[in-house]
DNA sequence: CATGCTTGCAACCCTATAGTTGCACGTTGA
DNA sequence: TCAACGTGCAACTATAGGGTTGCAAGCATG
């Protein structure tokens, strides 16, 4: 335990026994960081399933960067896509949403038990 | 980074309780989006405190970009500075991270309501 | 006091990415 | 068949952000 995430592992490598769910976490902290991409959800939940032509109405941006964010989302995991005729239709998916809370919740825990053990050792060290 | 989903509703807006946590939320998203600065908490919580200068070494990077990383995370609450002497020491809070993992875990399960409902109800439609 | 660390500020490069527009292709339906 | 609509691809712009280097300024200890 001297190190952690030197080279390159996202931290919480030894933290979230997840392993495979790390970085889809990743992706998914990435996708729901940009504020376009979060509308774009909050509409896809809101109206259950569309086009992107259909949400480029609602966004005030065009059908392509539509497109490119619901790329992005869906490498994430957090929509899914499915051809209907000429349209492709986009709805989104919660699950990815859960792992990460779950990822969050148990890194969360491993730095608080960590914290804690490094306060009172500290606290020891300077009662001694 | 500078605002805070201002146009459309931040997605959770009808869905986490806690208003005070939201825009807190959408800075850890964006701190922990990046590897870098996943790698910069992952050594701070595991030497409990550290300089800039001490991070930078264990860091592939200058310290100058360790200082803006940890500017982020300060910003998104997720570490906090404290002088000692002539060097600044900083150390992590595990406090936003919970609190996000709540938000995360509550929109998730928001969207599975509304999901499960716009099924049904097209369902419903279908079979009518 | 002078030297050595460490921080802080500023300028600067460079890549990633959010956004745009234009056009070609495929599908639907009159 | 042909027009209309939606998607897909490509080129292009612009800005934000991660990273660097250099130097001025502050604190500590010989």
């Amino acid at each position: 335990m001297t190190n952690s995430a030197d080279t390159g592992q996202p931290l919480g490598a030894n933290a979230a026994a997840s392993n495979g769910g790390d970085q889809s976490v990743e992706a998914v902290l990435a996708a729901l960081a940009d504020p376009t991409r979060r509308q774009l959800l909050s509409a896809l939940v809101d109206i259950g399933q569309a086009s992107a032509t259909l949400l480029a109405g609602r966004l005030p941006v065009s059908r392509q960067a539509v497109v490119k964010h619901l790329h992005v989302l869906e490498t994430a995991g957090l929509v899914e896509r499915v051809r209907a005729g000429r349209e492709v239709l986009y709805f989104a998916r919660p699950d990815p949403l859960d792992a990460s809370a779950r990822w969050l919740a148990d890194l969360s825990a491993t730095w608080d038990t960590r914290l804690k053990s490094l306060k009172r050792a500290a606290e020891t060290t300077a009662d001694d």
